[in-house]
RNA sequence: GGUCCCAUCGUCUAGUCUGGUCUAGGACACAAGAUUUUCACUCUUGUAACCCGGGUUCAAAUCCCGGUGGGACCGCCA
């Protein structure tokens, strides 16, 4: 007796394994998760499946939950969040699947299996190389009772069968479709390891069934478990919950992402500097996409258009290009001072007590055009913070220079800023301080551009060509072949560092 | 090997259901140009795709069939 699919109340779920950190498939299946609950006014559910006691470990469980939250995933029950179908931790609910193996039992739909892992391994590979779809051949199925309970005594190795019912199964999928599978390829499923022990399918359908889980909205890799787990559902006189799913992410080459061609921890990109705002955007564009040309959404926006049926079916390659384009979008578009924030831990390396927070400001946002994710803004602003900067003296010359013509740049650089601020002989307290005043960028601007040009008209550069004196000004005070510009950063770096860099570069010419 | 899924620019995709408006649109990347002291940003422009073969039709990216290619699964993992 099947009972009818629940849909008024939609109820979804998200059931990683924590046998390692969350995989970014796994996050964009929780995120379709969340946007579908959250668009019918339905519960999302966070459900940790650890039946697998030997590589489940609590670190992974939290890892989850503050990488989820970390995105800006919510859900409504959970393992942190108790709600009415509780406990949401398999490892919990054994004397649940307990119950229901045992019905297994008394209906005759199960039976206990003592073949050894090497001889179905053996097995399996015989059939393979014959060509046959390798399953297991039910050698158990009819073991007496008696030997059974001799075996069981004697504590010969053992796990539980389902006996899998030959039909076709077909099956409504919102991704793809009508999907229809022949079970008299699939062999009888182990469906526990011992009565305290369940598996995955096991444990899913029953889960599934008790916490009233409307649709199953899981990565494409289970789309051929779901016929075995349909027919669990059968046995157990379960309704069937709807199916979608979603296509996986793909490496370069096209095969299922793995960790051998990049990162797939959701936590790495955490890491680099990835925001979350863009990691959304970025992974509900891969598979999904809304039919118009938008393709900057929020969270909140994404609540409202999504829609499951417009999922694609195929799968999508994971382009880091895309992603760092998406990711320098949100950082151009994040206010200064969340933006530092951000920063400040990636700076870490560097002496910022020099610098007051709006100094630090003031450099993050010179950079931020640049960086394509928060830890790039080590190496983009590291010159702030070096106090002897190296590089190549080929480097500061600008077009045909040479080492004196350079030397002749910074020097009339150096004097033209000694003539606007002067150094005071008598260094008094009220001087010195009088003497900065008005260094800024717009008044170097103003001094410094005058100036490039009267270095032209001397040296006869076209007048217009400010490099001369600007690129070798902008290499001595950044020491980078590329920076933000020289006024920006001798307005960060004050007075007395800026003519000291000149300084510097002047020594390196002599 | 078996089963299932998939197939539009290099990549993500629109268009496919309801064939004509598609000499196939957008975005990333790439290239060129403008701007700039450099890089980046910004703006403009450009290169670039309907897997192949048959069929149906006045008309096919779109419907049908067959290939081919790619992927997932086939566990006492999930």
């Amino acid at each position: 007796m099947i009972k009818k699919i629940l849909t008024k109340n939609i109820r979804v779920r998200f059931a990683p394994s924590p046998t390692g950190p969350l995989h970014i498939g796994g996050a964009r299946t929780a995120l379709f998760n969340y946007l579908f609950a959250n668009q019918n006014n339905g519960s999302f559910i966070l459900r940790i499946e650890d039946t697998d006691t030997q590589r489940s470990e609590l670190k992974w469980v939290q890892e989850i939950i503050e990488e989820l939250n970390w995105l800006g995933i919510e859900w409504n029950e959970g393992p942190d969040i108790d709600g009415k179908f509780g406990p949401y931790k398999q490892s919990q609910r054994i004397d649940i699947y307990k119950k229901y193996l045992k019905k297994l039992f008394l209906e005759n739909k199960a039976y206990y299996c003592f073949c050894l892992p090497e001889e179905l391994e053996a097995k399996r590979q015989e059939q393979m190389a014959r060509g046959v779809a390798p399953k297991y051949d039910g050698k158990c199925n009819n073991i007496s009772k008696e030997i059974i309970e001799k075996n069981l005594a004697e504590g010969k190795n053992s796990v539980i069968r389902f006996k899998v019912v030959s039909k076709k199964v077909k099956f409504k999928d919102l991704v793809r479709d009508s999907v229809e599978f022949d079970t008299s390829l699939l062999g009888d499923i182990v469906i526990a390891k011992n009565m305290n022990t369940p598996l995955f399918h096991f444990a899913v359908v029953v889960d599934d069934y008790l916490m009233k889980i409307s649709h199953v909205i899981r990565g494409e890799e289970h789309l051929s478990n779901t016929p075995r787990q349909i027919l669990l559902q059968e046995a157990l006189g379960f309704y069937h919950p709807i199916y979608a799913h979603i296509p996986l992410f793909l490496n370069s080459d096209k095969s299922k992402m793995s960790k051998r061609q990049g990162d797939v921890a959701l936590s790495d990109y955490h890491k680099q500097g990835y925001l979350p705002e863009a990691l959304i955007n970025f992974m509900v564009l891969l598979g999904w996409n809304p039919g118009t040309e938008k393709e900057i959404f929020s969270l909140s926006q994404l609540v409202k258009e999504f829609s499951i049926e417009k999922v694609q079916r195929s799968g999508a390659v994971f382009n880091m290009q895309r992603l760092d384009f998406i990711n320098n979008h949100y950082i151009k578009e994040k206010p200064i001072s969340a933006l530092t924030k951000l920063c400040l831990p990636y700076l870490k390396d560097f002496d910022t007590t020099g610098f007051s927070k709006k100094e630090l400001e003031k450099i993050i946002e010179l950079h931020k055009p640049r960086m394509k994710k928060i830890s790039d803004i080590f190496l983009l602003c590291d010159y702030f913070f070096i106090d002897n900067l190296t590089y190549n003296k080929e480097m500061l010359r600008w077009q045909k220079m040479g080492d004196n013509d350079v030397k002749e740049a910074l020097e009339a650089v150096e004097k033209a800023l000694l003539k606007k601020w002067p150094v005071r002989i008598t260094s008094s307290a009220h001087n010195a301080s009088r003497s900065d005043a008005g260094w800024n960028k717009e008044n170097l601007e103003k001094v410094l551009m005058q100036e490039a040009e009267l270095f032209n008209l001397k040296k006869n550069y076209p007048l217009k060509n400010r490099g001369f004196m600007l690129w070798p000004l902008r290499v001595a005070l950044s020491g980078k072949q590329s920076s933000a510009g020289p006024f920006e950063i001798a307005e960060i770096l004050g007075k007395e560092e800026t003519l000291q860099r000149i300084q510097d570069a002047i020594g390196m010419l002599s």
